[in-house]
DNA sequence: GTGCTCCATCGTATTTTTACGATTATCGGG
DNA sequence: CCCGATAATCGTAAAAATACGATGGAGCAC
């Protein structure tokens, strides 16, 4: 806690679900996995929004490991990181689980959860 | 994409990834996983931040359905919603799934994933 | 080289988030 | 009923995120 900074671990993960945490990123990242094969312009395209806006949204998903976009002549091909999504899953979980071999059996009454 | 709202699926996934996209939400996260019964003065005093500040973020993580908080006397103790972090974790793997789906086999020399 | 296409970055205005102190609300104990 | 303890909410200031047009840069065709 404090002013100490986070675990690395800890700052990688905010950084993912800060990149998720945005309706136009959720979107842009929904489209990519419907298309695996997608150029920065499908994503401007499907987005109407402007160019540059839709460049910084995928300058944050890119930081922050969620999709790797590939030099593919002019253009640049975009598509999730399987890797990084793999990961988060396996965070998520080690919560739930941390969570219940601790609340787990028969603490009903004793608090709130 | 568009104007057009957000299913409510990926509106709330947004909302719950928001939430765990702050440092300061993340830790408290942990710390309830740490400790499952837990009072908002704790999770005050592990922070070093303002009461109000901590108390802002709770509800931030109270409205993404991250945490319940229910009353205890004249306290409030909070925990983490476990089913929010289950059906957090399957909607990554359904991401993940979705992707297998498309990329999966042979397609290693066709574009950039 | 010139030009063209595609995209990232820059500068800026607007909106949202964050953090704080001060105030208000609620629950028990006397 | 009034009090002390515990938290939520309010008002505000500072910081960050968002969206845009304009500019700059890299690759390919010619």
């Amino acid at each position: 806690m404090k002013t100490i900074a986070l675990p690395d671990r800890d700052e990688r993960l905010v950084l993912v679900f800060k990149a998720l945490g945005n309706p136009l990123r959720m979107q842009l990242v929904r489209y990519m996995a419907e298309h695996p094969q997608c150029i920065t312009g499908d994503l401007v395209a499907a987005s109407h929004l402007a160019q540059s806006t839709v460049s910084e949204h995928l300058k944050v998903l890119r930081e922050a490991g969620v999709v790797a976009g590939t030099v593919e002549g002019p253009a640049r091909c975009y598509c999730l990181n399987e890797d990084t999504l793999r990961w988060l899953r396996e965070e998520v979980a080690a919560l739930t689980q941390e969570l219940e071999a601790c609340c787990a059996p028969e603490m009903e009454e004793t608090a709130c959860c």
